[in-house]
DNA sequence: CGCAGTCTTGAGACAGATCAACTCACGTGG
DNA sequence: CCACGTGAGTTGATCTGTCTCAAGACTGCG
């Protein structure tokens, strides 16, 4: 079962200070977050569900997860785990509905792909006190609009895209971001099951499987046991999966695309 | 042409301020961010595109319109407008990236589907001015995660739903944002082409055309003319599209899921 | 009234899902 | 250390839903 550490002192909450603002590290706001906060344990496999009555905001310290929404009623036929709707890695800042169910199903739970330590906050309260460092909420709004990037992004691809352009893009997705390496030839290990990327990419164990098949017959991609893989150009796929491709200048990310709609109550 | 009106008097900046949380509307805050904003009307068809350097945030103050990307290279065959991303109406607030390709495909567009009225700032001034006040920033940061939740909830549905759960789905939120309706028999007149619809879920208008007839035949949904539709019976149409239920509950809407990613820079 | 563009309907093609074996990686216990 | 078993992954054959191509019908406008 998942261990409960409500002690603020623990690793953990290191790691998440100094994902804020460099100014806002040592300063109140910062402390009180922490003493709001509950570290977390889960064990590969183990899941965070959401609460019933608030929402919640996770701080994923070290490790991986999935975030998953269960798949209303019967959908086709698979997706025993629920759908995925995006994968984490450490340092992100993921938030989980209240249970009641929204557009999205309701119920959504963040499961851990290997061991993991978060840090939950009762997300009003956290806002009420970023609130407080005008630096703070920024950078949770930057983040806010990061993650409706990749989701924007994510649209684009399921609307209309062969399996071989989402598996391709897939892989340049974790290349960039477990390996942070965006050209050339890069290796790293999945922390996911085919079954997962599957689920994420709205595809079928098998074909999954089978484009991964095809990758490797075209040189492009090689793997070694279940997890490793080894992608020789990056580049090459980044043009398979239909991007348009980063350009000439190399640099880091382009901050995000938003939109921010309308409350309507 | 778009015609543009630098004075901040005119109509739609009452809209906007209006938008703004209560204690901030009359503020110093609120004349400042007035101050920032232009003016830009667009007749149906006519694209606000996003500025090369820096990213823009509109205001939707009246009409309807769809944030498009343009399609990458090829994709299939068709899309000659560009993906839709998502339709907007009055009272939202967009955001256009930058031009610089991102993830996204940049060059992004704003085009509207009937004669709008939009504000527009530039997005990095807006977010310093809104950062004096957190209220503020925490409403822009309110829309940004009801974005997030409504990309997410389309993310769903793209990865492994029916044509006929997505047009379901489009029609019972479109009940909702423009009639206000998530239960019962609801009239509509919908401004966005079968085309706009289909490229938002990724189908083709053919496919999107014989969902509308299997639903009229099912005596769900009749249609006038284009563009007015009648729903019998939201409730059904929710079952359809395979979310899980509204529940019991009536009421407004929940607040939203969301789920920030880190930045990798 | 007639044209142009949107929408609808039909027939055939194809990508991916489904069903069903089979193989392999990896952890267990002898 | 190696045989073994379980579950993940791969591969194959078939089936289905949606796209594609091709007419036709209607709306709405000049």
């Amino acid at each position: 079962m998942a261990s409960i550490s409500p002690l603020a002192t623990q690793a953990g909450f290191g790691a998440f200070c100094e994902a804020l603002p460099p100014e806002a590290q040592a300063s109140a706001v910062a402390a009180r977050l922490c003493a709001i906060g509950t570290r977390v344990e889960l064990a590969r496999g183990e899941r965070l569900g959401c609460d019933r009555e608030a929402d919640r905001l996770v701080f994923l310290a070290s490790g991986a997860a999935k975030l998953v929404a269960p798949v209303a009623e019967r959908a086709t036929t698979a997706m025993p785990g629920g759908q995925v709707l995006s994968f984490h890695f450490a340092g992100d800042l993921v938030a989980l509905l209240r249970c009641e169910v929204g557009a999205c199903g309701g119920n959504l739970g963040l499961v851990a792909l290997s061991a993991s330590a978060l840090i939950v906050f009762p997300a009003e309260r956290f806002l009420d006190i970023a609130q407080q460092d005008p630096a703070v909420l920024r950078a949770v709004l930057t983040r806010a609009l990061q993650a409706l990037h990749r989701s924007r992004t994510r649209v684009m691809q399921m609307g209309h895209k062969s399996a071989t352009a989402r598996v391709a893009d897939f892989l340049v997705t974790m290349a960039d971001r477990l390996a942070g390496c965006t050209a050339g030839p890069c290796c790293f290990t999945l922390p996911m099951s085919r079954r997962d990327i599957g689920d994420a990419l709205g595809l079928t164990i098998e074909t999954v499987s089978r484009q991964f098949t095809e990758l490797r017959e075209a040189g492009l991609v090689t793997t070694e046991g279940r997890a490793k893989v080894c992608l020789a150009d990056v580049a090459a796929l980044t043009r398979l999966a239909g991007r348009p491709e980063p350009g000439a200048r190399p640099g880091p990310h382009k901050p995000p695309i938003f939109d921010l709609d309308q409350q309507q109550g």
